[in-house]
DNA sequence: GATGAATGAGAATTCATTCAT
DNA sequence: AATGAATGAATTCTCATTCAT
């Protein structure tokens, strides 16, 4: 997506205009991040940008994918495979994503933005293409937790798999207000307020349970009959 | 948050303002969105804009609320409140806030777009007030869930109410691709492709019972022991 | 072509600005003509010119008609319709086309600009239009002329239309340098040198008695015999 | 024109480089034409233009007087010095330069732009240097007929070159039209769809005889005879 | 209360040319 | 002789908002 005039560039200079760009389009959406800015940042020619990429939609793709590779291998290389049971492992990929997610908050920030920009008509590759990787992620721990039996028989896969997906994304949200976690200001400062693994482990527990077994009484579980008739009218 | 000469509007003048603006909003996001093409459709002098509202976002903030009023008020009105438990209740409400959805797809976007703007710093406010809302209605069902002892005692109502929060909202999404059905069209074209009490009610019921139950295998429902341990090294 | 709003302008605003453009115009060809020079001569808003047309091209368009429109109006209004044959009408064609040209360099500029532009592809239609009309015109005479039987019997009229209108068109090239007038000096400094009814006659009578008559000897009008063979090998 | 720079390189590499240029500068006129798509198409460096060229503009007068020259001497090789008067060897001249377009559409348009772009104040020299070679051609030409006796006396020399050159010139339109064929496909392509001797023939014996004879009424004039049948075979 | 022309900062993108390597 | 990244002025076009009428 860049051109190869970006992957001849020293090093050094890379990962300045990165920095740069990634600034950015952390703090805005695609729509409003601003090409003039990133070269103002920088102090270079507003040219170079299309020595570099075609257009600011193959600059966005770049971020978008780069910080989508990054969090996935992020999270690969922390979970311990050897984990006993589905929840066990799915916990870990929420954890080390969330860690992830604190930790780079641009990259969180960016993969955010990419998430929810449904209306962009002219991205909705990039958008589709980024849930598309991460279903595809999510599907394969779930086909997995079926193997091993550690989930129940009459699940519709793809229903599921939406749900995690959503939950999963979305417990940035949770955790941001919980804890007063701004990541705009975590990308402008630099560094967010730390929170400590028991506080963060406390709130995925309360997550994963809910996945495990919902929030229904206990006794309840005994499902007979044809389920909730009629919610309609 | 409009001013007062749009209430002397005479009433039709005012409803043909109102359903250009839906028109405009519903299929563009808030930055998207054009007042010149709104006056355009209108034919009116781009002036009478700032005559009712102060600048595009009280217009946008107007709009807002009363999708979302008229989306409460519409399931609040069409749910029978004898409903025996909370997933009942709960059902009927993601039931009809579905068709809603479906019946007024304009109104569906504008939420939709509201709820997922995130980096569009000067409209935060609006978003917030909005999930703040969306939040307090939640609450209350659960609450009341609480009370009639429908759900466990040990819940964390604050992520009880997000987790619902999220599903129910992103529910859309689902049904959108299952269905194949674009909202977008829906606006553009009057009316989207119909879908049926029962298809809808059979997705609805996975995600009760999801709520209900969660994923887990039902053997392992005898949680006892210390649950999750450290996830993170 | 233009919007509503530049015929509702004051006149006097509305003539500055074709003036302006004109002037920009009649220097430049469409690619190298420049919207951001006609408002700083102006003095306007550079959003200005989008309130009253749509875009570059929108306004290139009005230009090129008005200066149509203007010429062939110019002409019709010059010429004795009395005229006795269709080489004395044709004269007087060219002749008040020409002194339109000389005394109007701007107008004669932008059509000369648009009859030749056939590279530019994105103002094509704008081009093929302006020769439409140019040949319309001269088919009537043409037409007329042949009715009238002032003209050979055995013309192909589409060819005759061709010629006419190419060696009309670029006479303008010939008595620019005969008469060492410069079209771009006229319109910068407002008049050129004038050039004598009298010179232009001249050179007028030798156009059309070439249409009437060509070059060749008379004498080999009779040409019998051989005539010329093999021009292909 | 070029640096010593460009006849110094292998006579491949220097072909290829014509030969891109040709593309180029044959799909666009002078202004649109691009350094940086020849460089592409060729993957050379962009530095290397301006080791054989000074500038755009000398590459691109050096493609024009590469025409200039090609269509000369193609035309001087194929006609037959031995044509009986004026006409006929005009006739060949037009005819095979008809050819050489046809056969050589690159070469074709890069004239055909030069000839045009009389805005572009920059290459005012270069198509005025071409002008001046094809009106010295021409002039040739018609000083002989003069000698030869072939045509009247009463010429004014000047104003028939003027004539002869621009309805040679254009007769490019004419055909163009009349065939259907597209000089910018043909580059495109390759080859465009070719047209017989016996057609182009009819055309320019149109052409000539238009020269010869003019168009009035033969009643001045005494013609007999079947007017000029199959010139070329 | 309605009008609608004017504003002007801001956006993305292009491209011939240079020059240090 | 070749490279190719850097330049930066220039381009068209957008749009919420204002304000005199």
């Amino acid at each position: 997506m860049p051109k190869d005039t970006f992957f001849n560039l020293p090093i050094e200079k890379r990962e300045r205009f990165i920095e740069a760009a990634l600034d950015e389009f952390s703090l805005h959406d695609y729509r409003t991040a601003s090409v003039s800015r990133i070269v103002a940042a920088l102090g270079i020619a507003k040219g170079s940008v299309y020595q570099y990429f075609d257009d600011k939609k193959e600059l966005y793709r770049y971020l978008v994918t780069l910080a989508a590779e990054t969090k996935f291998s992020s999270i690969d290389s922390s979970i311990s495979t050897d984990a006993s049971d589905f929840f066990a492992r799915f916990k870990q990929v929420v954890f080390h994503g969330a860690r992830f997610d604190f930790s780079r908050p641009r990259f969180a920030n960016i993969l955010y933005h990419a998430t929810y920009e449904p209306s962009e008509t002219d991205i909705l590759d990039i958008s589709a293409q980024l849930k598309e990787s991460s279903y595809r992620y999510i599907r394969g721990l779930v086909d997995d937790g079926v193997k091993r039996d550690d989930l129940r028989k009459d699940l519709d896969v793809e229903f599921v798999v939406f749900a995690l997906y959503q939950l999963t994304i979305s417990l940035r949200d949770f955790l941001s207000t919980k804890f007063a976690f701004s990541f705009k200001d975590a990308v402008r400062k630099g560094k967010g307020s730390p929170i400590s693994d028991a506080a963060l482990n406390e709130v995925i527990d309360r997550l994963i349970e809910f996945f495990r077994s919902g929030i229904g009484k206990e006794r309840n579980r005994t499902r007979r009959g044809p389920a909730p008739e009629k919610a309609a009218s």
